[in-house]
DNA sequence: ATCCAATGTGACCCACCAGTCATATTAAAT
DNA sequence: ATTTAATATGACTGGTGGGTCACATTGGAT
């Protein structure tokens, strides 16, 4: 999405811009980042950034894709074994938990890329969720039929229900303090027990 | 929160602003939302705006506190039998649900306090979370007592997890056709009945 | 040394915003 | 009819935003 123009740059120019790019996202949500800070920031002119980017746009979509990419590497090693669907699962956020302690700016911009209203990012948003549905409705049915899951739950529904602890889980790390990352992940396990188990008491 | 000049207003130029405000914030979010789209919404001239109250933020407070005061009206009978936890939490979402479709711009703006990120109501959102909280919490407390909940279960983590689904179901409700009431309800009872009994296969 | 295409620049354009203020209108009191 | 205080007005201010464009600079090819 970037133009030649950009790709060309020597490292060094390339890396400072993007680097402020990320600082404006992490700061700000798409809306309300500007390029005018972002360009300062960098030290080039605004016109430069149109020799790179066809638009403001495009830009965030390139370091959206960047901090992905990044994110999904971080998070490769979980589903190597997924024999266990309630351990990949505790894995999963745990991990999402330490991302964002190790980069708390990509965390930021991946917070506000989910948190955040944007009419213009309905379709991408609705994509990126359509794909972890996907995944997660795959992982749900090897469960059940491997008599891990109760085959009564509805798939769609599970489904909501975790995507909306892990949103709200991603969001509630940015206003933790950053150290006691093991009281962090402890109450990540907590939550997730109770998805497993459920809070009633079990009378059988 | 408004000054006295609007207080004395006649009521139908009252309303009118009210109105014009309502479908202004349940349009945008605080921060994209415009004083002068409301003021020409409503027929008066900006320096009047500016007699009546404040300032935007102003504004914004007393139409989301008219908001709130017509959801807990409305919300009121869900507690008067609170002796099933399960039960009234099931009622208090299906209400809420029933609120959003009989007062869709209610719940807009409802959601967007909740959703979008406002640096500058911080300090509101989280006094609101925090009520919610003490009253779950009690609620949980006394169904732990008479046998219905799980006591291991942690009370913060409890409510954690319900407001984060809370939260979701709330957002959901926007992006689905308005017929179809009876799905709706449906799955709403599908997403609690996961939290009460959990995923997992139940062995005992 | 000359040329030319690629790249860099920042003043400028237009749109929008919240908030202000000198002035005009209104209506009640005298 | 005149005064006076409350209320209404909208042009204006100062700021920010994304995006543009005529012009300047650069650096490799000839």
């Amino acid at each position: 999405m970037p133009k030649e123009t950009f790709l060309n740059l020597p490292q060094a120019k390339r890396e400072k811009i993007i680097n402020a790019a990320i600082a404006e996202f992490a700061d700000s949500p798409y809306e309300r980042a500007s390029l005018s800070r972002i360009v300062a920031d960098a030290g080039i002119a605004k016109g430069s950034m149109y020799q790179y980017f066809e638009n403001k746009r495009e830009l965030y979509l390139y370091i959206m894709d960047l901090v992905y990419q990044k994110k999904k590497s971080f998070l490769q090693d979980v589903f190597i074994d997924s024999s266990d669907f309630f351990a990949v699962l505790k894995k999963y956020y745990k991990k999402s938990y330490l991302f964002a302690v190790e980069y708390p700016l990509y965390h930021k911009i991946i917070n506000y890329y989910w948190e955040y209203y944007h009419e213009e990012f309905e379709q991408e948003i609705k994509e990126s969720k359509d794909l972890r549905e996907a995944d997660f409705i795959r992982m749900l049915n090897d469960a059940v039929k491997s008599g891990q899951v109760n085959k009564k739950a509805s798939p769609k529904v599970a489904f909501f229900v975790y995507h909306s602890v892990g949103k709200e889980l991603i969001d509630n790390f940015l206003h933790l303090p950053t150290d006691d990352t093991g009281k962090h992940l402890q109450f990540i396990e907590a939550v997730l027990d109770i998805l497993a188990e459920g809070l009633q008491v079990r009378k059988e």
